[in-house]
RNA sequence: GCGGGCGUGGUGGAAUGGUAGACACGAGGGUCUCAAACACCCUUUCCGCAAGGAGUGUCGGUUCGAGUCCGACCGCCCGCACCA
């Protein structure tokens, strides 16, 4: 008997399928296709147990599509154009290029070994001018379709990283990589004109329904709709140009509660009010040195300063309100002023609590007479105090302001969306170009097509500031497209969040001389399953959709594919332990899983150094709590690690990776080897027409296994499906006779187990599916089906409950009609104990599965 | 604050309203061995020798029957946020 050797076998089908080109995915129209995806990586230089688990569970799903008969598309690439490479250039002194490329090599390198069902042939990267040239096409199209916008914005200016950040890429008012606190400036970018498709964003989450109700919910929340009142008060004592006051509210129903009005530091009012009166100038540039990072320090408090403006109330001319500037108030939501209705409105009411203003009811639950102390008022009601209104629930009233307002031609009705266009551009090197051409005389001038990709160029420096593109002394040197003068090239490049917004549809005809071929995109599209982090739930997954849109429009993806992505699977992360000593300085060091030494007595280092065992959290390289992906596979072979990150957790939930457990998973693969190898070589293949009742029961077990796996692969519980293949397994085993019947039945279970193995260890399947005498690969075998006959048992065990609890067990035949099954029951002597004399009332049979008797 | 999710053995986790704890880890005991490794077998929710009883965060409700459905509370996790 010989032992498994994970490595040498796993080497050898990798190069088997590879000969046989056996996962190449061609275009044929007589098969249908199935499109998975796995998000894909970044190319910083190694891979970690998030990519295997996730390209694991991609692979999972590809292998077992396969075996149904679809005609499998799973391609890998690089979303390869980002800082860290810059970063690199700047630190190390590396080309961004030259650092890239190597680390895509070395990650494809560690993937490999993993034996993954990818369409190698498929391969791209986004920073090969193959693929960025495409998307520069695609931004030509966009700009000729009026998808693209220039426009003077406030941008998220990231000091560290000297670039503009999106507004969905600053996090707590600090930039999204750098962490470092964002500032304010103003800039000339260019903008993709997401906006303009909110409505028709947030409609279509409604027919994306294999998607995970919670990214669904965050795409929603993040359109941000919202239906109100946008109005102009009349304005007293303010300065010229201002003889208006036009403000937002989601609430027009409380116009009667409204006690002051208050405006953003940034509002043109302010800015205007800033050139006349010191007190107000010295609070805004208070609001604008504080930024973002010091409003969570701030945030409890709300400030501002009265202006001496006065507004008048659209209702009542004779009643006036106070002007504030305040520093709760967004510039870029609404129109950036406000009414303030403390009643019912806990920041307003926190302001007018601060500043003495009146808190006037206007919604109550309970009559005219109700009061607010400090917590606003904010649950559905009748309105009082409010003319005629009064009496009115709240929807009804909103839409009476409205009326009246449109009636009075001094405000109307608006819905507005949180969400914002997307800002694309970029001053940094390492990204796509965008392709358009600044003329003295012209101005803004598209690229010609023919004379695209606009390549990087290679000679740059990097000394971390400000754009090596706009630096470097001859690149943007060119002459315009269109009256052949002198004129510069646009230094600025696009967001990393545009290439990864379309690879999935260049996938399907990725070495084109087009961005896509229809043919091919009516063939591929959709992607049936895309599987990734649910860290992309917002950004990428908004982007992609929007993208999939303007390909449309500009003729590059067909009508169906306006929703790219057909089902979305977020998988959770893997985590380890965390090992901490304590330092010289009092301060925790980290220690690495393979430097601690775990007993039933605790965790200490080799010398005998005591360590703190800390939370399982996601692996990182800060926390030292990594397990190297090489190592994994050199200790116990990729089938092992693939087995183990598909089993225990449920997908979609956290794993905890622990050296148990992956040595528990080789073990049991090794187990399973060796119940191949004490199969008999003689042993029939043929099952006899009436086997004996021990090969009945494990031919039974092999058809359950069949249907609970295939459902446990079908739902995304591959956890399940592999705790029903332990199961299997051990049925197995305990199979040991020699009988003829029962040998044959063990070569088929035997069989229909390296099957049903297949998409989660497909190496140690196919050295199964050989020793078996399996037909060809078993990658390339068809997915067993079960036979409905052997499902069904002859007898079944029928738990007995008196009043609800559990008192006895009845076997009996299947199927058994509920009067004899009554009878059964009663005469139970354990049942009769139960019953202690007493008569049952009514008896409850639920055929095969229970009886209760009630007394 | 708003929105969403989740609370089950020592651990990860199973359970279309129908025998709670599948499967695995860990632990304990045993067989094999001179010994170890490997492997195999048994036990492993709690109390109890047993018969039996209790048990899915807490308290109520619906139901013949609730981990599952409903209500309130407690705790944890995730997302969003001066969004008017």
């Amino acid at each position: 008997m010989s032992r498994y050797e994970a490595r040498a076998a796993e080497a050898k089908w990798q190069a088997v399928w590879d000969e046989a080109h056996a996962f190449r995915a061609e275009h044929d129209p007589t098969r249908p296709k199935y499109y998975v995806l796995e998000m894909f990586p970044y190319p910083s230089g190694r891979i970690h147990m998030g990519h295997v688990r996730n390209y694991t569970m991609g692979d999972v799903v590809a292998r077992h599509r396969r075996a149904l008969g679809y005609n499998v598309l799973h391609p890998m690439g690089w979303d390869a154009f980002g800082m860290p490479a810059e970063n690199a250039a700047i630190e190390r002194g590396v080309h961004p290029g030259a650092w890239t490329w190597a680390n895509i090599d070395q990650m494809r390198a560690q993937m490999k070994p993993f034996g993954f069902s990818i369409d190698w042939s498929r391969e791209f990267a986004t920073c090969d001018p193959e693929y960025y040239g495409q998307q520069q096409r695609l931004f030509l199209d966009m700009l000729d379709a009026g998808l693209v916008a220039r426009k003077a914005a406030v941008v998220n200016w990231d000091p560290v990283d000297m670039t503009v950040l999106a507004n969905e890429q600053v996090i707590d008012g600090r930039g999204w990589r750098s962490g470092a606190p964002v500032e304010r400036r103003e800039l000339v970018q260019w903008f993709f004109r997401i906006s303009d498709f909110s409505e028709e964003l947030l409609a279509a989450l409604d027919g994306l329904d294999a998607w995970p109700d919670k990214v669904r919910l965050m795409q929603k929340n993040w359109i941000g709709k919202s239906r109100g009142l946008q109005f102009r008060f009349d304005t007293r004592g303010a300065p010229a140009g201002f003889e208006r006051l036009e403000v937002f509210t989601t609430r027009p129903d409380t116009i009667f509660g409204a006690s002051f009005a208050a405006v953003s530091p940034d509002h043109p009012l302010a800015r205007a009010l800033e050139a006349e009166g010191p007190e107000i100038a010295a609070f805004v540039a208070e609001c604008r040195r504080a930024g973002t990072s010091e409003e969570a320090i701030e945030s409890a408090e709300k400030r501002g300063v009265d202006t001496g403006v006065r507004v008048v109330h659209p209702f009542d001319p004779s009643l006036e309100l106070p002007v504030y500037v305040a520093n709760f108030v967004l510039m870029d939501y609404g129109t950036g002023a406000i009414f303030g209705c403390p009643a019912h409105d806990q920041r307003d009411l926190d302001f007018a609590r601060k500043y003495g203003l009146p808190v006037p009811t206007v919604v109550s639950a309970t009559g005219p007479d109700f009061t607010v102390a400090d917590t606003a008022f904010t649950d559905p009601g009748r309105l009082v105090n409010s003319r005629f209104l009064d009496g009115m629930e709240v929807e009804p009233a909103k839409v009476e302001v409205i009326a009246r307002a449109e009636a009075g031609g001094w405000g109307e009705g608006v819905t507005r969306y949180r969400l914002r266009d997307w800002g694309v551009s970029r001053q940094r090197y390492w990204g796509c170009p965008i392709p358009v051409i600044h003329c003295p005389a012209c101005g803004v001038v598209p690229e010609r097509r023919e004379n695209l990709p606009v390549r990087l160029p290679e000679d740059v420096s990097f000394d971390g500031h400000g754009n090596p593109l706009e630096r470097h002394p001859t690149w943007a040197r060119t002459t315009c497209p269109a009256c052949g003068g002198p004129a510069r090239r646009e230094t600025d490049t696009m967001d990393t969040f545009v290439d990864s917004s379309w690879y999935f549809a260049r996938f399907t005809a990725p070495r084109a001389a087009e961005p896509t071929v229809m043919a091919e995109a009516e063939y591929w599209m959709n992607v049936d399953q895309y599987i990734g982090g649910v860290e992309h739930a917002i950004l990428h997954l908004l982007y992609s959709r929007f993208f999939a849109r303007a390909m449309m429009k500009t003729g590059h993806l067909p009508e169906k594919a306006i929703e790219p992505f057909d089902a979305l699977f977020t998988q959770g992360m893997v985590t380890h332990e965390t090992y901490t000593t304590p330092g010289p300085d009092g301060r925790p060091i980290w220690r690495e899983p393979s430097e601690v030494i775990r007993d039933e007595s605790g965790a200490r280092l080799a010398d005998g150094t005591p360590v703190e065992v800390g939370p399982s959290v996601k692996m990182s390289k800060s926390k030292k709590n990594v397990v190297d992906p090489d190592e994994i596979v050199a200790k116990y072979g990729a089938d092992a690690a693939r087995w183990f990150v598909m089993s225990d957790s449920p997908p979609e939930r956290d794993v905890e990776w622990t050296a148990a457990g992956a040595e528990a998973a080789a073990r049991h693969l090794a187990r399973v080897w060796r119940l191949v190898e004490t199969l008999p070589a003689d042993a029939p293949a043929a099952i006899p027409a009436a086997p004996g009742p021990e090969a009945t029961a494990l031919l039974r077990a092999a058809h359950g296994a069949i249907r609970d796996v295939s459902e446990g692969l079908e739902g995304f519980a591959f956890n399940r499906a592999i705790a029903k293949l332990y199961e299997f397994a051990n049925a197995i085993g305990r199979a040991t006779g020699d009988a003829p019947d029962l040998l044959a039945a063990r070569r088929f279970a035997l069989r229909t187990l390296a099957q049903l193995m297949a998409p989660m260890t497909p190496h140690l399947a196919e050295e199964m599916w050989a020793t078996l005498g399996g037909d060809g690969l078993v990658a390339r075998a068809p997915w067993p089906e079960a036979d409905p006959a052997m499902l069904v048992a002859d007898e079944v065990v029928l738990p007995v409950q008196v009043n609800g609890k559990r008192r006895a067990e009845i076997r009996a035949p299947a199927g058994l009609d509920a009067a004899a099954v009554e009878a059964l029951v009663l005469a139970d002597p354990a049942v009769l104990r139960a019953l202690a004399g007493a008569s049952p009332r009514k008896l409850i049979v639920v055929p095969d599965r229970i009886v209760n008797v009630v007394v």
